[in-house]
DNA sequence: ATCCGATATGTTAGCGCTATCATGTTAGCG
DNA sequence: CGCTAACATGATAGCGCTAACATATCGGAT
């Protein structure tokens, strides 16, 4: 009953064959089975073909989360974003995706519901499986996650603005981009405008846009109604329109926070037998395909956003392979489209 | 040189507390403290207090690789889809996250970029990560693939489509949803139809309900030839516009694989001044919001994408919790939105 | 007084892998 | 022919946590 009490102590997982029994498979060690996967050039070349073989045969999967735990790296990036109902998100994720997928890296990915209190349990949580690296969409976050962030020697990526970036920063001056539509307006005589947005609690780059908007407006001495909604997407975007019409009768454009509640619009208002640019003139923000397939086309912004995830993560692998980064901030800009329907 | 040999293999990996030094700040065992913060109803709540006020003394943050290499579990689930460009998939993942993150769950987040050979290197990793368990979209595998599903005890989801399933399975039956379009528009008149995608090979279940359109149509008597693209969205959508007119000069409808190639068609007709559907219908599938902001609206079917996400979740985690599934699996449905451009 | 089960906590031994150091073994050189 | 550097492999000791078993305490039933 007791001497072979160490053995009743044996918790097996899985059937699932260990690195050991590939290393006895093959004649070798562990240690030189572990590096004949992972640093095939410091073995020698039979003894790596010995390894692999027993792999195959055997159907062996590495234990990714015993590896992370011996060596304290994992492959693995943390990624943040609001919301993945935004597909300005999801361009971006895909450019991350891609590029760390083809370094062998891992996205986790976290969803806040643009809630900074989940934001700082998904860093816990993140940090918790020891990833290489957090990538952030935005600058804004609550105490405990400055904290946090502010304590961790991992790189910090923040994207989509730019500003006083912890760390790393690929983003675009939403202001300026708000100031630019603005001026646009200005330039094609529209003297009373309203800025439609959505959340903007939430989606406090479009209340960027909407400053830098209104501070072109009040310079030439022209006042920058806001209208509010309490939902985004075309619907919404249809009844802003309605609401801009019945509370502001005189407006003569409308500044759309993006290309989803401006192309809700413009379509509305062929429904409705309103001219667009003519009696309504409409813009948006995002360079949609949507919004350069309707008739007129709609006027916006467009930005790059996938090419902001690749970079993001180009600058991140940099960092993590011992390079140095190119820039600690890049601007990746934007670019004005000029449609017919302003 | 010899007696604190052994303390020269430290290898602490971060400056991070563990749970031991939680412990000891907080006058109890390690396992206590384990308990006290994975299982808080087997402690006493003023011991519980204690370590909670170390926890937060410390800024101690669990490190979850080292848990799940213990227990064998980790809370990680694989979801592998085979695009991201898509919004489809988007939207079941969406949810499937939100279900899954209630319930403490991470999702992993797998790309295959529609290559088999790539979902079986995916899946390999995810197994390797212990991840409770597995999601894949769609039901096609390669042998390596499906080899590794076969000998692996976890819940294995397979969800979009329906068909002989390995373990679960959530979907819907997209040949029945082609016959239920081609039955529409023959019920239209339509006689002289044209099936158009992108890029079948990879987009198999779009090729399924080119079947079903091409059985109906082949049932009454009538020719049902398809017309494939290179490319998928809107732009493909109006170039395919103007090929099938160009080919098939006295086509009266076009059945497209999506509603991204269909909305992008029937904007194009706008700007050639082909009235829809009294020149050319056109129909979709999917159900994007899109397709019922256009003028006409677009005759499309809906799958509801969200719940498939919700319902896949919430069978897996009943499996996963012990719980018995309600079902194997779960035919979703989908609706005909009959708009006015058929 | 004794035994029982419920509750609370502790001790020990891993989970499967890799960092670290140690040990061969061979080639290259004066 | 010994010495060194480069290469190849191995033994050992953890990484930080939890499963499994062990122990202690206490009120209540016998």
């Amino acid at each position: 009953m007791s001497n072979d009490a160490h053995n009743s102590r044996r918790r097996r997982s899985t059937e699932q064959p260990t690195l050991k029994e590939v290393a006895d498979a093959a004649g070798v060690s562990a240690i030189t089975a572990s590096r004949a996967l992972n640093r095939p050039d410091q073995v020698n070349e039979l003894t790596r073909a010995r390894v692999l073989e027993a792999v195959e045969r055997l159907g062996y999967v590495p234990n990714l989360v015993a590896g992370s735990l011996a060596s304290a790296r994992s492959r693995f990036i943390a990624v943040i974003v609001p919301s993945l109902a935004n597909s300005v998100f999801i361009e971006v994720i895909q450019g991350l995706q891609e590029t760390f997928e083809a370094q062998g890296y891992q996205i986790l990915l976290g969803n806040t519901e643009y809630d900074l209190e989940r934001e700082y349990q998904l860093i816990r949580t993140f940090l918790g499986w020891s990833c290489s690296a957090l990538i952030t969409a935005g600058l804004r976050h609550n105490e405990a996650c400055r904290t946090l962030l502010a304590n961790c020697d991992k790189p910090i990526m923040e994207v989509m603005e730019l500003g006083e970036a912890r760390d790393l920063n690929v983003g675009l001056d939403h202001t300026e981009a708000g100031r630019c539509m603005a001026r646009h307006l200005l330039e094609r005589g529209h003297r009373q405008t309203l800025f439609i947005g959505a959340r903007l609690a939430g989606d406090y780059r479009a209340g960027m846009r909407y400053e830098g908007h209104r501070e072109i407006f009040e310079q030439a001495g022209l006042t920058a109604p806001l209208l509010e909604l309490e939902r985004g997407g075309l619907d919404a975007g249809a009844a802003g329109l309605e609401r801009a019409l019945a509370e502001h009768p005189d407006i003569g454009a409308i500044h759309f926070a993006n290309d989803d509640l401006a192309t809700g619009a413009l379509l509305h208002a062929q429904r409705l037998g309103l001219a667009v640019p003519q009696r309504i003139a409409i813009a948006g923000f995002n360079g949609l395909p949507i919004g350069q397939h309707v008739t007129p086309r709609l006027t916006t912004i467009r930005s790059p956003r996938h090419a902001m995830g690749e970079l993001a993560a180009t600058e991140v692998i940099r960092r993590l392979e011992g390079q140095r980064v190119l820039r600690r901030q890049h601007d990746v800009g934007f670019e004005l489209l000029v449609g017919e329907s302003t």
